[in-house]
DNA sequence: CTGAAAGCGCTTACAG
DNA sequence: CTGAAAGCGCTTACAG
């Protein structure tokens, strides 16, 4: 910059201005602006955003935490995010936390060092104090996938509990009486809501629910902990005649395993699934679906983010907005 | 930092040097550090990462561009990358190139205007010119996936000629006279190295190559394009006996092309694959697979990302790094 | 219409 | 052992 001042003879200042898109407004002749711009076309002038960021606190980089990249639900929300981020001017960082409470403290912990402008973040678990310290310093960011009820975020979710309740009444509509699903970490509220829905179709069914069809695994070790929940599902109730998968990942653990032991899964078991992914239309063309749109969630996370950076600071504006977004149900069979 | 001086009665410099570790080097006193330690904790003290960034140069932040996030092989390697820069101390950008030209481009000036140390990316082949920039600029970068042979530049790719050359031979071995391919995107190097192992097999067995079982299909629109290409194989070769898919996204289209058209794939043809999908083993169990090593992949590159930076100025050390790895073969059938 | 100067929050050569 | 000062490359209130 200040070589582009030396080469004209003018300053810094009037170079900023022109280059800044400013110099109408700051009433600097035609001349002069066309002179900076060749010259700094001329010396190849690439601005230093360090240096901008620095004098305005804005880095126009949104930070993206998800729980596992390589997971096809989140980089369809990932590309959604990106997308929606690049029109609007925005780079993207992304982590992945594996799930992990180190993990995921560190990075936001990383990214919040003036790094990025806000965060959006599909929390694990165990990262309410870190949510709850973000919103105490204020903070921009939004949650999808995953929220804290009694915390007062941004978030962007679905309708998981009705989900849940369609799959299932589905099943028992197609005659099933004994069906079997998996837990995957209990303690978050996506999975508990989609339970719910499973447990409401059954109560107004009038079936019991049967402990013995409910296995529960944790993310972090599901791979494993999900083939052998359903061989103990299968001992346990042999006559099992639906399986309701609350998300794609265990459905297809479980195609795997039901695979694995030669079993005919789709002619013997009715099943429906949270999500679908390339290629399982293929494997059990007869499950039902509730497909999450994961480009939607993306488009509204960055949308209701970039909102909260704006008015931040305009205290008489609504502080945070929820979006909760409805699956479309695929009925098969 | 300013805050924390005052409070203790020193100067800026000393709370400096002692945050930055570099307390003892300049021998201040043990008390002096813990005092200083003692109030940055205090005032909850964040360095603040712009201002460092700023003055040393550096933003410990590396950038990957991939074609597609969404993509089965892109994530994981992506995966990989964040996880070895993770490890290194390194954040992670990400951008997304869906392969287009323009998007490419403008990610690779965006992310280069200092707001990365270095870039790792899977270049289309629109970008031969962003890269002979980044090479006379001495800006650090790594191309996997694809390169570009006549620039020197560092890159990991796979024995991509060898694992054409293997599936297509096993095809043979197992009978196959008129095995099918689908080129796409031709004008890359990966394509063409896959491509030259399948016809380097035909050749040693004395096979002729016959045009009508090779098709061409544009990355872009591969998945309205991919279908139409089968379809026409099918058409004018009806005995088709083999199909070398060079990249597992063609095969699964393929599959989808299949199934649609209710023909029994698995058993009418010999398959083999470049890379493999969670679920294609089960939709496919007897397709042979060269598998992608993406873990390994994304982990040299950014360990070749990271030896570049540490070197940037040494002329005298050996200037880029090649790395060729091989893919596992499967065999299945 | 144009410029001198302060400041964003750090690091570090230099002087005591 | 500790501090005053310059500087990284920008933006912008202020003064002409």
């Amino acid at each position: 910059m200040q070589d582009i001042a030396d080469l004209l003879g003018l300053s810094r200042t009037t170079v900023s201005w022109v280059l800044s898109g400013k110099g109408d407004e700051r009433h600097i002749s035609r001349e002069t602006q066309d002179r900076v711009l060749k010259g700094a076309a001329d010396l190849d002038y690439k601005p230093n955003l360090i240096a901008k960021t620095l004098r305005m606190g804005k880095t126009h980089t949104i930070g993206l935490i998800i729980p596992s990249i390589e997971d096809q639900f989140y980089s369809e929300v990932a590309k959604a995010v990106e997308f929606e981020a690049y029109k609007q001017g925005y780079t993207l960082t992304l982590g992945s936390s594996e799930s992990e409470k180190d993990r995921e403290s560190n990075l936001i912990q990383l990214f919040r060092d003036k790094l990025i402008d806000g965060l959006i973040i599909a929390p694990t678990k165990y990262s309410r104090k870190e949510i709850t310290n973000l919103c105490r310093q204020d903070f921009p960011f939004v949650l999808f996938d995953r929220y804290f009820p009694e915390l007062d975020t941004n978030y962007v979710i679905t309708d998981d509990e009705r989900a849940g309740y369609m799959l299932t009444r589905h099943l028992i509509e197609k005659g099933c009486r004994k069906i079997a699903t998996i837990n995957i970490n209990k303690h978050l509220e996506v999975t508990q809501r989609r339970m719910e829905g499973y447990r409401r179709a059954l109560r107004e069914s009038g079936i019991e629910q049967n402990p013995n069809l409910i296995a529960d695994v944790e993310f972090a070790t599901y791979r494993s902990d999900a083939a052998g929940a359903i061989e103990r599902i299968l001992v346990l109730e042999p006559d099992v005649d639906g399986f309701c998968f609350i998300t794609h990942i265990l459905a297809i653990e479980a195609i795997n395993c039901f695979h694995e032991h030669g079993i005919d899964f789709n002619n013997r078991f009715k099943m429906g699934c949270v999500h679908e992914v390339p290629m399982m239309k293929i494997v059990a063309p007869k499950m039902s679906i509730a497909r999450l749109p994961a480009d939607e969630i993306g488009r509204q996370a960055v949308r209701l983010l970039l909102a909260s950076l704006k008015k931040a600071g305009n205290a008489d504006e609504q502080r945070t907005r929820k979006v909760v977004l409805p699956m479309e149900l695929i009925y098969r069979d």
